[in-house]
RNA sequence: GGGCCUGUAGCUCAGGUGGCUAGAGCGCGCCCCUGAUAAGGGCGAGGUCGACUGUUCAAGUCAGUCCAGGCCCA
């Protein structure tokens, strides 16, 4: 915002009329070429004490008696703005007749209501010298200085001759109301001083020529865009976007290969002669432009139809839009164009995407992409923009070196990169835990894995453990729904359904009700081996699904995995898995049960915290569960009987009809009532159950009775011969 | 001012066609374990679903207005 002369100019009009006119910028006065009205809005002739009158608009009048000297003291019936057009107006200090012009975008914000128009000095005034058929008059210089006009400006830069203007308006009595106005004018981005508006001959590419804007729009259709709404976006802005203007006021860059003619001006149209430019540019690049005369560019003998033969070359520069919308026909060469997709931000909708867009619209004919994914902005911690300027970016580079790269991978995968995305570091060091959890569980999967050899130890799918069939399945589920979501580019879904997976149902769940299989049967015991089976399927099917978002960490993982015959040496040459890979024979019913235990098992999670709080127990394993239920539940409980000790980690289960008793909870295997007991017997010192057959067997004396199993079975194959861990 | 987009617990996300006391993980609090240990397990407390107004028997979910924020224009 800065401040600038707010200026209340009269215009006489023919008679006694004169037209109250508002600016900024006095500058601009002397290329002032019409008076642009609202067709629409009600205007008022205002008479003041000395019978002078001026034409206002209505909704302005009272805030202009503020704002001037001005007394108005009748009012004529409204009139629409409309009626005006036409209307001639003098020049306060020219000799200029300007008419009365229609506009949609004059307001009844600020000013009078009625705008002075200057084609040559601004866009909007541009169009409507356009409609109007009145001269674009820009008396400016390359420097800013009046070229022509009073001698009181001429000579001057524009901000030099703004007082000088204003004194000029004074001196003709043609100044009724001056002020200070804050508003934002535009600066440069770069030098930060303001710029002015004038109007300049440039290049264009007509989007209505061949077509173009049509085909575009065509193509649009056809493509492919994540998310969808980015269709209607560049719908929008190619249809109502101007004529592309391709030229640049810069002294160096992509030139624009256009010659004319010194004697006469006109083009050269010759394309065989233009054509010798490009033998240059394949020779030295597109600075042979610079470094070669018109005449060492061109072939000999060219001519103008003129009939001269000595021409200039053009110097302003292409603009750099065309330039990287033109890099999709060089990169992707042959049967590689066009790309899959184009990735950028959305503001690469003006910039990038539709740049290629047209540049390949014209030289192919088709869009260059046939997909366009958009990502959001990226934001700090309080939701602003990253900013070099204010210091508030942050650096991939240095983000890698403090937090590794698969942080920052993670960082990008765990949002919905869709949307804006926010850093911070706090949010950075949460991710960082969830890393570590991620990587302690595939840690602990190759631990337990440890000497696992596939093709000898794993067991077929037959001789899986139920339970270990289902955990297969649910990883097939996980699998299928994986693949869809990396299918749509859906990277977050991914990484919050594999997360959830491996922290929830194999860390808390799964892996942790394995450790008594694991830990304390015989190491080639079918059972613990089902149970490494599982654990190696799913590791290499989750290692291989998470690849693409924790490259190296999936990789280390891959290299420590077991291998069958026939695996990729890199975790990133292997394919996703397929459900199919997962999928072992388990019945629907079966997975219903296993669904309904699960349920079980939070209820009776619940049951011993209570008893930990109360001091019953410390570890599960001290517990002894006596549960009733009936129904189904009932049914459930007791086929599962001999999985429930292990499933919920605790030494004993009981299980008995609740005999009409009313029910704890009407919900779905609901059971009636969980009672928590300290455990009967002693504590195993082998597997840390307690059993009341502790002690029983002579040899030995300190384990309870499976232990005593395992470890029978343990001797005999240490009789065998060696088959490994 | 215009076009497009976003707004659910402290954080990151789920919540087709409107329907039970809005879910998850992390973080946080408390507890347990010590054979994943610079680990592991459990329980728990956290949300007027940006705001308001409508449509409906019923709205986080539909419509409108507004607020906050983002990109691009003016």
């Amino acid at each position: 915002m800065e401040e600038a002369p707010n200026l209340k100019v009269k215009r006489p009009g023919g008679g006694e009329f004169y037209a109250l006119v508002w600016t900024t910028t006095p500058w601009t006065l002397p290329a002032s070429m019409a008076l642009a009205f609202h067709p629409d809005l009600e205007y008022v002739l205002a008479e003041v004490e000395d019978g002078d009158v001026y034409i206002v608009a209505k909704g302005r009048a009272n805030a202009v008696q503020e704002e001037t000297s001005l007394r108005f003291v009748k009012f004529s019936e409204p009139v629409l703005g409309k009626v005006f057009e036409g209307a001639k107006f003098k020049h306060p200090f020219l000799d200029r007749i300007e008419p009365g012009v229609l506009a949609e975008y004059v307001t009844l914000e600020q000013g009078t209501g009625i705008v002075h128009t200057a084609p040559g000095h601004g866009a909007e005034d541009f169009y409507t010298g356009q409609r109007y058929g009145i001269d674009i008059y820009a008396p400016l210089d390359d420097e800013g200085r009046f070229t022509e006009g009073l001698p009181e400006y001429k000579g001057k830069t524009v901000f030099e001759a703004n007082p000088f203007i204003v004194k000029l308006l004074q001196e003709r009595g043609a100044l009724v109301g001056e002020g200070k106005l804050s508003h934002s004018y535009p600066h440069c981005w770069r030098c930060h001083n303001p710029v002015i508006f004038r109007a300049t001959e440039q290049w264009f590419i007509d989007l209505e020529h061949d077509k173009l804007r049509e085909r575009a729009l065509d193509e649009i259709a056809k493509v492919k865009w994540f998310p969808a709404w980015g269709e209607e976006r560049m719908r929008k802005m190619v249809a109502e976007r101007p004529d592309w203007c391709i030229s640049r006021q810069r002294f160096w860059g992509v030139p624009l290969v256009v010659f004319y003619c010194e004697k006469c001006g006109e083009l050269l149209k010759d394309f065989h002669a233009l054509r010798n430019v490009v033998k240059w540019f394949e020779k030295e690049g597109a600075d042979a432009w610079f470094t070669h005369s018109a005449a060492e560019l061109l072939p000999p003998g060219t001519k103008c139809k003129c009939g001269a033969t000595a021409f200039r070359k053009e110097k302003d520069i292409l603009d750099v839009w065309f330039e990287s919308g033109s890099t999709n026909l060089a990169v992707l060469k042959g049967n590689l164009w066009p790309a899959d997709a184009y990735l950028e931000g959305p503001d690469q909708y003006r910039g990038w995407f539709q740049s290629s867009l047209l540049v390949a619209m014209g030289v192919r004919g088709h869009a260059p992409f046939r997909q366009i994914i958009t990502h959001g902005w990226t934001l700090d911690a309080d939701g602003r923009p990253m900013s070099k300027s204010k210091g508030t970016g942050e650096l991939p580079a240095e983000i890698v070196e403090k937090w590794g790269a698969d942080l920052l991978r993670l960082w990008v995968t765990s949002q919905d990169y869709q949307t804006d995305m926010r850093f911070s570091e706090p949010m950075v060091a949460q991710l960082a835990e969830s890393y570590r959890k991620i990587r302690n569980t595939f840690r602990f999967a190759l631990g337990n894995l440890d000497g696992f050899d596939p093709a000898r130890d794993a067991v077929q799918d037959s001789q899986l453990q139920e339970m270990d069939a289902w955990m297969l399945y649910r990883t097939g589920e996980l699998v299928e729904k994986c693949r869809a979501w990396y299918d749509e580019y859906a990277f977050h879904r991914v990484f919050h359904a594999l997360h959830d997976f491996l922290v929830v149902d194999l860390s808390a769940f799964y892996f942790d009700v394995l450790k008594d299989r694991l830990y304390t049967f015989a190491r080639r015991n079918t059972a613990r081996r089902s149970a490494q089976t599982t654990m190696w399927r799913i590791t290499s099917a989750l290692v291989r699904l998470i690849a693409p978002i924790l490259v190296f960490t999936a990789e280390e993982v891959w290299k420590l995995l077991p291998r069958a015959a026939g695996d990729a040496p890199s975790v990133h040459m292997a394919l996703f898995p397929k459900r199919e890979e997962l999928v072992a024979n388990v019945a629907p019913d079966k997975k219903r049960n296993w669904e309904s235990l699960l349920d079980v098992r939070e209820q009776a999670l619940k049951k011993l915290e209570e008893a930990r709080n109360s001091k019953l127990i410390n570890s599960a394993l001290e517990a002894r569960l006596e549960m009733r239920a009936s129904g189904k539940t009932l049914d459930l409980l007791r086929s599962y009987a001999s999985w429930l000790p292990q499933l919920l980690i605790v030494s004993q289960v009981s299980v008995a009809s609740a005999n009409g008793k009313s029910p704890a909870s009407s919900a779905a295997n609901a059971v009636d009532e969980i009672e928590v007991r300290h455990a009967d017997g002693k504590k195993c010192e082998r597997c840390w159950n307690y059993s009341t057959h502790v002690g029983e067997n002579q040899t030995y004396p300190t384990v309870c009775e499976r232990c005593t199993a395992a470890l029978a079975e343990i001797e005999r194959s240490g009789n065998a011969k060696s088959g490994g861990a």
